[in-house]
DNA sequence: TTTAGTGCAAATTTTTTGCAAAGTC
DNA sequence: GACTTTGCAAAAAATTTGCACTAAA
């Protein structure tokens, strides 16, 4: 049951998803989708570089326009771990919290579990609906704060 | 003791910390501070924009540097609220949360009061030291969520 | 076929950098 | 006066767009 990291686990239905509102299944979504799923957390250009690894001439534009559009499907989502870069991810794999070290800029991914009490209390009181999959905390690892 | 919102609140010795660490105390240093005070949450085009409308001339590669310079200090800092602008506010200021709705795109400040259960979860558990300042929370406000 | 999608090249937008002149301490 | 900081102009990134051609349905 268990996934060995960098394989690529694309929703099997992924095309149908596509066709079903009318998009075309091309190769190139494809390959977008498996550079995602296989980086877990990638930038447009390293979905660029992975893609580009396995079939020559998909150009960045094409990047660009297939993840914009993945992520308006709801298939892919991102979030921002670093400074301006924008990261992806598979809708599915969202499933966890971020935490950014800003010592080291370690990135650690933990279960939502953690945040379950915000995200309740933010229902309750605001009514607002949280999308934990695109929770990011930034502080200091324990290796990283002033008193160890 | 309540502060109008718009106001500039440049901490009192703004001229002091700079200095006090081997920086010069500038006009434009002065400007962009007042500007991120006063705008709340602003990015480096709107800083220009406000402070160029005081004073003219200063370049926006001076309100980058300044921005970054004053980041390191520890005086400003920065998140991400929308795609990819980062936006700017005093650190002083920086003790909230942000919600922002990702169907209307409002951007609401709660108090970090309800960060707290999961700060000490993340302190407990992973030694994280969580920068409640930087915490911002993507989902659907009370209006825009399926069912109200 | 028909219409959407891609590649390519160029245009934008955003951020960074080198350096001489001006300003602060 | 010594050493920072700024303005300016140009470079480097990052992202977007127009359009003719290719390919999916």
């Amino acid at each position: 049951m268990a996934q060995a990291p960098g394989t690529e686990r694309v929703p099997r239905d992924w095309d149908q998803q596509l066709r079903a509102r009318g998009y075309r299944a091309t190769p190139q979504r494809q390959l977008v989708l498996e550079a995602v799923a296989s980086l877990r957390h990638a930038t447009p250009e390293d979905v660029g570089a992975r893609v580009n690894q396995t079939a020559r001439g998909v150009n960045i534009s094409t990047i660009y326009r297939t993840l914009e559009l993945l992520e308006q499907l709801g298939m892919v989502a991102h979030t921002h771990l670093g400074h301006g870069a924008p990261v992806y991810h598979l809708a599915e794999d969202a499933d966890h919290v971020h935490l950014v070290c800003r010592g080291c800029g370690k990135i650690t991914e933990i279960s939502p579990d953690v945040a379950r009490p915000l995200v309740a209390t933010l229902d309750a009181e605001q009514g607002f609906e949280t999308d934990v999959g695109h929770l990011t905390v930034y502080g200091r690892c324990a290796d990283c704060r002033p008193r160890p």
